[in-house]
DNA sequence: CCCTCTGTGCCACTGAGTGGAACGGACGTG
DNA sequence: CACGTCCGTTCCACTCAGTGGCACAGAGGG
C-alpha cells in the first residue's frame, strides 16, 4: 500500500466526481483508502499548488489550478478553441444539442457540449465519460480506431447496451464498416421516455481521426438525414482549421 | 533542492504554456531545473496516470485526465455549465466575444470564451491569466474583491498599464467605487491598433461576486452603453440560476 | 569522424513520505 | 451533563521510495 506519491495524488483527485465536488478529509480517506494523516498531508500538498482548494468549512474541492494546465491539453482545449466557432454555428441552425468527444483508450470523453437552457435531458457531461458503442461519437471513434480498440469493443458486447438498432457484436461490425464507408454515423436511442436520435461525424488532422462532433435531439421531431449534411459540413471544416492553423490561439 | 514530489509534479506540468504545448524531456529538464533522470521519471509517473501523454516522437504534452478533473472545479467547470447558455445567448444577441472570468489571488483566469471566427484579435485564451486592472472583468471582480486585494493592486499599480481612463492609483480607487455602486464597469483599451471597449458586471452566488461576465468588441462600432443591459441582465440571470439550481449537472 | 545533445537504464545513498498513536474539539445521544 | 463517536490535526521513529550522478546508445550536424 504505496505505490507512487504522484499515483495516490492523482487517486485523490480522482476521488472527485460529479457527486462528490467537495470533500471533507475523511470523505477522501474513505474514498481512497489512504490513511488520515497521508490524505491530509497529500490534500494540503495539492492545495498549496493549487490543484485544490479549501472552503471556510474545511472540504476540499477541485481548484483551477487544474483548469489552467488542463486548458493547454491538446487534445482537450486546443482542440475545443477551432472546433468552438463551428459548433456554435451548428448549434444555432439545429437547435439542438451538439457535442464534441475524442476518444482515451476504450472511452470516449467529452470535450466540449453546447446546450440550450431548457431542462437538458442528456446524461454527458464535459470531461465526463461516454461509452463508445452506444453514442453518436462513441460509434464514429470506435469505427476510426486500431484494431485492437475495435476488437476488445466487439469482444466486450454485451448485447442490448447499443439500442434497437446494434443487438449482436456482428450488427456493430457492420455498423462500424457502414460509418467507415460513410463516414458519418445515426445512432437511435429508443429509451422508453427520453428516445434520443444522434448524427455524427469524424473530425481529422494530419494523422488521422482525432475527435467526433455530433447533434443530438430528442427523436419525435428529429430526422437524422436532415443534419448528417451540416454535421458532417461543420466536422470538415473543423479538420481542414486543424491541418492549416495549427490549432493554438 | 528536493522539496516536495508533488511541488515538483506540478512544477512540471505548471512548465507547458500556450507557447510550449509539446516539449521534449530536454524541455522539461531546462523549464523546471529537475535533473534529467528525476524529470523523466516524475514525466513517466505523471503519463501512467495520463496527466500527460506521449507523442510519436517522444515528447509529452498535457493529457485528457487533468481536463477530466479540472472539469469538476466548481469555479470552473461547474460554474461555467450553468453560465454557458445565457453566454450563448448573449453571444448571438450582441455578436462579440463574450467572457466569463473567476478571480483567482491577484489575477482574473478566463473560465469560458465565445468567440466568432473571424480572425479573433483578442488576448485572452480559455484557461489563461487575465489582469484584474486593465480589463473589464477584471474590474469588475477587483472592485467586490476583498480589501487586501484591492489594496495590492493600488499599491503595485504602474500608470498607463490600464489605458486612459484610469491613469493614477487615485483614478483606479475612484473607478473601483463607481463599479460597485452601479453593479457594471465599462471599459476602453485605446491601443493604437486593436481598440477595445467592454462591458462587464459581476455574477453572484449566496456569498458574494464569484465571477465577472462581459462583452468586449472592436470600439469604432461599439457603444458600450447600449449592451450594458444585456451583459447585467445575463450576469443576473446566471446568478439567479447559481443559487436555485446548486450549479451541478 | 568527432563532438554534442538527446533519451534511457542503473544503483547506492538518504531524506522525504509513511502511518500509527495521541490530543482536542464538535456533535448527538442516552 | 457525561459519554461515546467522529472529525481534523499534530507529532515522530522507521524505512522505503525518490534522488541524481554516472554510463551507455542513438541521432544529428559540423
Amino acid at each position: 500500500m504505496g505505490d507512487g506519491l504522484i499515483e495516490r495524488a492523482f487517486a485523490l483527485l480522482g476521488s472527485f466526481d460529479s457527486e462528490h465536488r467537495a470533500q471533507p478529509l475523511a470523505g477522501l480517506t474513505r474514498r481512497t483508502g489512504m490513511a488520515r494523516s497521508t490524505a491530509l498531508r497529500v490534500a494540503r500538498q495539492l492545495t498549496e499548488v493549487g490543484a485544490l482548494e479549501r472552503l471556510d468549512d474545511g472540504r476540499f474541492v477541485v481548484g483551477l489550478r487544474l483548469l489552467e494546465i488542463a486548458s493547454l491539453a491538446p487534445r482537450g482545449h486546443g482542440l475545443r478553441a477551432v472546433a468552438m466557432p463551428f459548433m456554435e454555428d451548428l448549434f444555432h441552425v439545429t437547435g439542438h444539442h451538439v457535442l464534441l468527444a475524442v476518444r482515451n483508450d476504450d472511452e470516449a470523453l467529452l470535450v466540449e457540449r453546447l446546450s440550450t437552457h431548457d431542462a437538458v435531458p442528456i446524461r454527458f457531461r464535459v470531461g465526463g465519460r461516454i461509452p463508445l458503442v452506444s453514442t453518436g461519437v462513441g460509434l464514429v471513434l470506435l469505427a476510426n480506431a486500431p484494431a485492437d480498440v475495435q476488437e476488445r469493443a466487439l469482444a466486450g458486447f454485451v448485447p442490448g447496451e447499443a439500442g434497437d438498432a446494434i443487438r449482436t457484436a456482428d450488427d456493430l461490425r457492420r455498423s462500424l464498416a457502414e460509418i467507415r464507408r460513410g463516414d458519418y454515423a445515426v445512432a437511435r436511442r429508443p429509451s422508453p421516455e427520453n428516445p434520443r436520435t444522434t448524427a455524427a461525424a469524424p473530425v481529422r488532422d494530419e494523422d488521422g481521426v482525432v475527435a467526433a462532433l455530433s447533434v443530438v435531439a430528442p427523436s419525435p421531431q428529429f430526422d437524422p438525414a436532415a443534419y448528417v449534411p451540416a454535421v458532417r459540413a461543420a466536422a470538415r471544416a473543423i479538420s481542414r482549421q486543424l491541418r492549416t492553423g495549427q490549432g493554438g490561439r
